[in-house]
RNA sequence: GGGGAAGUGGCGAAAUGGCAGACGCACAGGCCUUAGGAGCCUGGGGAGGCAACUCCGUGAGGGUUCGAAUCCCUCCUUCCCCA
């Protein structure tokens, strides 16, 4: 799948549009000036000190604080980062994962956003069209908790915190359209957040219903499965451990989708994002048997093992399991009913916790196991749960390892009918569950695990037991949320026409703004005097509105749709733009969300394609993730921990820039890692020291012992090695090789400028690659310096170079030779040597020979343009 | 308990079957300088040796291979997800 990709990405590299990219540039142009040779060039710029600073010391010196400003200025003038539809062009959508505007921007962000902004200008330096647009996911609870305890409106609060991050983000110098900002707290914005859900509310995908869920007490609201994370089950924001309530919540079915949302086919996605996914989803293949209780109440249980029904020898009902009053003999009764209540108090992650003792109590009843007609207590236990399966199970104690526990515990018999290998016929240790051969099952004896669930599973469908059945462990989407600010649910209630949905001309509901906060826990929209009062879009008798709100994720599940057309009123957007640009191409941000953004963006497509909204399968087509940026102390940054890093103070002391470039050196970008805030000063050099490289002449003496015509073979080899180098880790994301290789080119270069090389076009080429090469990742200084080389503006608006594998081609090639696998000597020969001569001479080779000390080789082998080994 | 990722100098890292440690940080020595927290040059995996050189070395152990940081197996440690 991911090669499919990368083939296309590449094959969709023309050639042609490199020179489209051209064509804005030229018409910009004033004075195409054509620098003959760098000192010639470094004279020019020394005649206009334009940009430079006046200083006692007359050297043009690096100042990022001088040039930033200018160029973020000039470019946002021009609209240079503008994208436009343009049919004639192929086009690249490159989105970053939206901030929320918490009024700073962190590192963390700087970190994500970047490279992604790297990356997207290397695709329009290779002739792309592409389109980079940046926004906000501005309603959520931070807001309200900020009103809540400092008395400012989220509104307020939001907006305010939105201008400051935009400066911010500018600082970046990254390539946002920002024509195209979106605001998913606008009203013009949740307008269409509010239609879709009254899309799916009529398709059927959005609905209501009573049932326990989780809330959190802190922030006083519903929360979806997705986030209440960790062990204790705590509230994916503050941290506070949840509680389960039972309420009447709005939730979408993405369960419909569980299938589909395992099919990544087509796509670019980390490996480890879709196999979070997948067990996300939870799909398990296995069997539903009813079993009937003596009274002939049916007890439908689900089993991965259909194979191992002749094992069963209880069952156990959750305790919330409507049967177990029923089916609960008079004696037992009490003993049973104050189990239930003990029960039902736990949270189901005590309950379920595999090491725990296992309780339980007999309810007095008994089922029979339909495939053998075996009469088998039924118990209800804590450690089955309601909202799992059907909430009943068949105990096969043998090969299930809890109900072996169970047995244990309660001295329940525990058949083997699955025989391990080898099996003596004891009783097990442990439960079994690997492979096996089946046993104790009647005409099923002797079949092997491998084909057992298939053979049982037909035989139960043929005789009307049970059928296959796959279950998923994905629930739906809960996305009901008792808070202020979000985007109102459109939906009225009357009494008459029950749920109805606000029509789409009424579309946005929207906020009132004189709302009070009380920490009562109570939605400020409920406590509101009259904004739920309304009159039924049916019948216009008086109805009330909902007061709940929607879930933050379901602003971004769609934001990547509204940057085509942020204005657009007609619809969500603007089907020009959308037939041009979508889907994304390339998608980045963090893997934290992995299960709750990424997975719901996705649902969101394939519903709007069964609504025939959109024609896309997948709404993004690749996927790459940052790694985190830790504290120095390698710690998590955090402000109790002190250990924060920001970027404002940064971009003030050593430009943005130089922050830009060591984000994106100092380690591998999916891998993260700790700050060090002395790693940036090696950046920092470097960029001084490519300055000078350009900037200052050359010194007056050439090096004439050199020959002049390898060093010019030397120097292209080099730097057409490096752009081929660069242009294949920018494709694959390694931005920290990219900068590497950079630096040595860099290193070589200012060797080299000691010589007569300098002189030559080969110089003039070297630095012209060099400064296109920066551009993506330094665009001031390399806009910077590309005007001081004289040539035309924009450096952003130039081809990336195309490299000359002749030019980059070795002539001498240092061969290494080895006696049994160990290096002993090295030899410089003509990278085209034949294999015959090669060995030859490795064979001739004096130390080669003394370690063969006199003896036979028994094979020589042989790596082209690398080494020869020989072995005795 | 299950699944996944990772483990390489003092540090961040590079090398994905073929010269281990590119590039950078820190450090050491030198040059320049009134000065250096600037810049430039040189040197740094470990052990031995005056040296040429030798041996050892990519978490541990085993395996495959002419050849393994890289592939396979077992184990240890750390992190992530799920239970």
């Amino acid at each position: 799948m991911a090669t499919k990709t990368k083939a296309k990405t590449k094959k969709s590299t023309p050639k042609t549009t490199a020179t489209a990219a051209r064509k804005p540039a030229a018409k910009t142009t004033r004075k195409p000036v054509a620098a003959k040779s760098a000192r010639k060039s470094t004279r020019v710029s020394a005649k206009t000190p334009s940009s430079q600073p006046a200083t006692h010391n007359s050297r043009d010196r690096y100042i990022p604080q001088k040039i930033e400003p200018k160029w973020q200025k000039k470019w946002a003038a021009d609209r240079l980062y503008r994208a436009e539809v343009d049919p004639s062009r192929p086009k690249f959508y490159a989105l970053t994962m939206l901030p929320y505007p918490s009024g700073e921007l962190h590192i963390g962000h700087w970190y994500a956003m970047t490279p992604s902004d790297a990356r997207a200008r290397f695709m329009r330096m290779q002739g792309f069209n592409v389109m980079f647009p940046m926004g906000f996911d501005a309603f959520g609870l931070p807001a309200e908790n900020a009103a809540i305890q400092r008395g400012i409106h989220p509104k307020k609060w939001t907006y305010a915190n939105i201008e400051r991050m935009r400066q911010q983000l500018r600082s970046m110098g990254a390539m946002f359209d920002w024509e195209r900002e979106a605001v998913s707290a606008d009203p013009e914005y949740y307008r269409w957040t509010q239609w879709f859900f009254a899309q799916l509310f009529k398709h059927g995908l959005a609905y209501k219903k009573m049932s326990p869920v989780d809330w959190c007490p802190k922030d006083n609201t519903t929360l979806a499965r997705e986030q209440v994370w960790g062990e204790d089950r705590r509230c994916e924001r503050c941290g506070t451990p949840v509680i389960k309530k039972n309420l009447a919540q709005w939730f979408f079915k993405i369960t419909d989708y569980a299938e589909e949302l395992l099919d990544f086919d087509g796509t670019d996605w980390p490996e480890r994002v879709r196999l979070l996914q997948t067990n996300w989803v939870g799909r398990s293949e296995g069997a539903e048997v009813t079993f009937h209780s003596e009274h002939e109440d049916p007890i439908t249980v689900f089993t991965t093992r259909p194979d191992t029904l002749w094992g069963a020898t209880f069952m156990v009902l959750a305790p919330e399991h409507p049967l177990v009053l029923k089916l609960t003999s008079p004696d037992r009764k009490a003993e049973v009913e104050t189990y239930v209540a003990e029960a039902t108090r736990q949270s189901d992650i005590q309950r379920e916790a595999a090491d725990r003792e296992k309780s339980g109590v007999f309810i007095g009843a008994y089922a029979i196991n339909p495939v053998n007609g075996a009469r088998i207590p039924i118990w209800t236990a804590d450690y089955v749960l309601m909202t799992y399966g059907t909430g009943a199970i068949m105990g096969v104690p043998a090969h299930d390892e809890r109900d072996f526990a169970f047995a244990r515990k309660f001295s329940l018999p525990i058949p083997v009918v699955i025989a391990p290998p080898g099996w003596d016929g004891h009783p097990l240790k442990e439960a079994y569950h690997g492979e096996g051969v089946m046993v104790n099952s009647g005409a099923f004896d002797g079949t092997p695990t491998s084909e057992a669930v298939a053979k049982v599973t037909k035989w139960l469908e043929e005789r009307g037991l049970g059928k296959g059945k796959v279950t998923y462990r994905l629930r739906d989407w809960l996305i009901s949320r008792q808070r202020y600010w979000g985007a109102p649910i459109p939906i009225v209630y009357c009494p008459t026409h029950g749920a109805v949905p606000v029509p789409d001309d009424q579309l946005p509901v929207l906020l009132p703004d004189d709302v009070e906060w009380k920490p009562t826990g109570e939605s400020p929209l409920k406590l509101h005097p009259t904004w739920s009062k309304t009159t039924c879009p049916i019948c216009g008798e008086p109805a009330t509105r909902e007061t709940d709100t929607m879930d933050t994720f379901m602003c971004s599940s769609w934001y990547q749709y509204r940057y085509l057309s942020p204005d657009y009123d007609k619809g969500p957007w603007d089907p020009k733009e959308y037939s041009y640009w979508m889907p994304v191409d390339c998608y980045t941000g963090g893997i934290e969300h992995a299960t709750m953004h990424l997975i719901y963006t996705r649902f969101f497509t394939k519903a709007l394609r069964d609504m025939r909204i959109v024609r896309d399968d997948e709404p993004m087509m690749q996927l790459r993730n940052q790694g985190i940026i830790l504290g120095e102390d390698s710690d998590k940054m955090s402000k109790s921990k002190g250990n924060v890093v920001a970027p404002d103070d940064l971009v003030k002391h050593y430009g943005a820039d130089a922050v830009r470039a060591y984000l994106m050196f100092f380690s591998q970008w999916d891998q993260g890692g700790p700050w060090n805030s002395k790693g940036i000063e090696g950046v920092v050099r470097w960029l001084n020291r490519v300055w000078k490289l350009i900037v200052e002449k050359p010194p007056k003496r050439a090096n004439v012992e050199t020959s002049e015509r390898s060093n010019v073979a030397d120097l292209r080899r080099k730097v057409h090695q490096t752009v081929r180098r660069v242009t294949r880790d920018f494709e694959n994301f390694e931005f920290n090789t990219i900068v590497a290789a950079l630096m040595e080119l860099l290193n070589a270069l200012a060797k080299m400028k000691e010589t007569s090389v300098v002189n030559t076009p080969a110089w003039d080429e070297a630095v012209d690659a060099y400064v296109r090469m920066m551009a993506p990742i330094t665009p001031h200084v390399a806009e910077e310096l590309w005007a001081k080389m004289g040539k035309p503006y924009s450096i952003h608006q130039q081809p990336w170079p195309k490299h000359d594998e002749a030019a980059a081609a070795e002539d001498m090639i240092t061969l290494v030779l080895q006696v049994n696998g160990k290096v002993r000597d090295r030899l410089q020969v003509p990278a085209d040597i034949a294999e015959a001569e090669a060995k030859d001479k490795a064979l001739a080779s004096e130390t080669v020979r003394r370690y063969l000390s006199g003896k036979t080789p028994k094979q020589v082998v042989y790596v082209a343009g690398r080494l020869v080994n020989v072995v005795v």
